[in-house]
DNA sequence: ACCTGAACACCGTTCAAGT
DNA sequence: ACCTGAACACCGTTCAAGT
């Protein structure tokens, strides 16, 4: 069988949501599609480009265009909510895009959204990146820690019904925290931060 | 040769900021020892505990007892700051403490001191948690980024000395963020979260 | 351009057996 | 209590060779 790049994503996208980050190894991927590991290494430089690659779609499949009419707060906490929803629809999801941004690849899209966003506030490009990461990783940390319990409670007997809404507000909570720090330096009257 | 957890823990220490994370393996620590990897597992149930015990080890050689005389948001932050220095001084460090946090355990000490902080401050134990754990995730997050960066910068040929405090900077401008937020909180007429 | 086959240099973990 | 020896079931990656 001969196959593009794409469709390799594609299959790794599934051995992901069936098996999970820790079986989702070359050669997995490759048996699952009836090839050598070594086949796959024509599409990828590397496992690691592979699993960006892979993070990358399931953002992607996450992710529509912005509406671009809302306000700069508005629109932070929808790219907020909008990539949490995308890392938790699939197993691992969280796992996985915050390994690719920990090793410095792919995820790009987010975090340019996001800067883009407090930009658009007033502020400079330098403090707007700064936002923009202190929000991704509050993001990554959170929904990490939320996956991992939400895992953890669906392997165990106990059924966490009563607690099911909690991940959404301490995620809500830990947000309005940042963009309230944000909106503040934007209310200080003679701050410096703030574009003309 | 006989050993006890915490010979076995300092080894690992020392392979981990020798080597490196990618090459702290169970086959490894046991060979710097004279041992069969075998062996190992009379000490620890799982190489993710040995991971956690080693974790839990970097924080404890970079951290003191708190003075205990400051205002809860200097305490914040310089919790955080000993945190960051700690990660910092052992190669892959941030990365390590992330991914035990990220699987759920160890890293319990500093979420504690955080939330006991913020606890101090007059807010109830449930939003001191939540504040604690966003800056616990954005102290994480940003660190290894650092790190991260600041290893790939000592591997290449550039040497990157001009950028040295950007790091502490952006550091110090997203740790703010979060600290204003929680003081907002606090500032608010009539607001239910802080405590009578 | 895309893949096979075979090899290299590793992993974490288990378990009977030794002292 | 602590360790050995041997095995099981895997890894990522390289590379000459095939079509």
């Amino acid at each position: 069988m001969r196959y593009r790049r794409e469709d390799i994503v594609e299959r790794a996208v599934g051995v992901l949501d069936e098996h999970g980050l820790a079986d989702l190894s070359m050669r997995r991927i490759a048996a699952e599609l009836g090839l050598q590991p070594s086949a796959l290494y024509h599409h990828f430089a590397s496992k690691q480009e592979l699993l960006a690659a892979v993070a990358d779609e399931l953002l992607e499949r996450g992710t529509r265009p912005e509406a671009g009419v809302d306000s700069w707060d508005a629109r932070v906490v929808a790219l907020s909510h909008e990539l949490r929803d995308a890392m938790l629809a699939y197993r691992d999801g969280a796992e996985l895009v915050a390994t690719v941004h920990a090793f410095g690849l792919g995820v790009n899209g987010p975090s340019r959204r996001l800067a883009a966003a407090v930009r658009d506030a007033g502020f400079d490009a330098e403090f707007s990146r700064a936002a923009a990461m202190t929000v991704l990783h509050f993001v990554f940390g959170h929904v990490s820690d939320e996956q991992t319990h939400l895992q953890a409670n669906s392997v165990g007997a106990i059924d966490a019904a009563p607690d099911d809404r909690s991940g959404t507000d301490s995620f809500d909570l830990g947000l309005s925290l940042i963009v309230d720090g944000i909106r503040q330096r934007l209310a200080a009257a003679g701050s410096v931060r703030p574009r003309g």
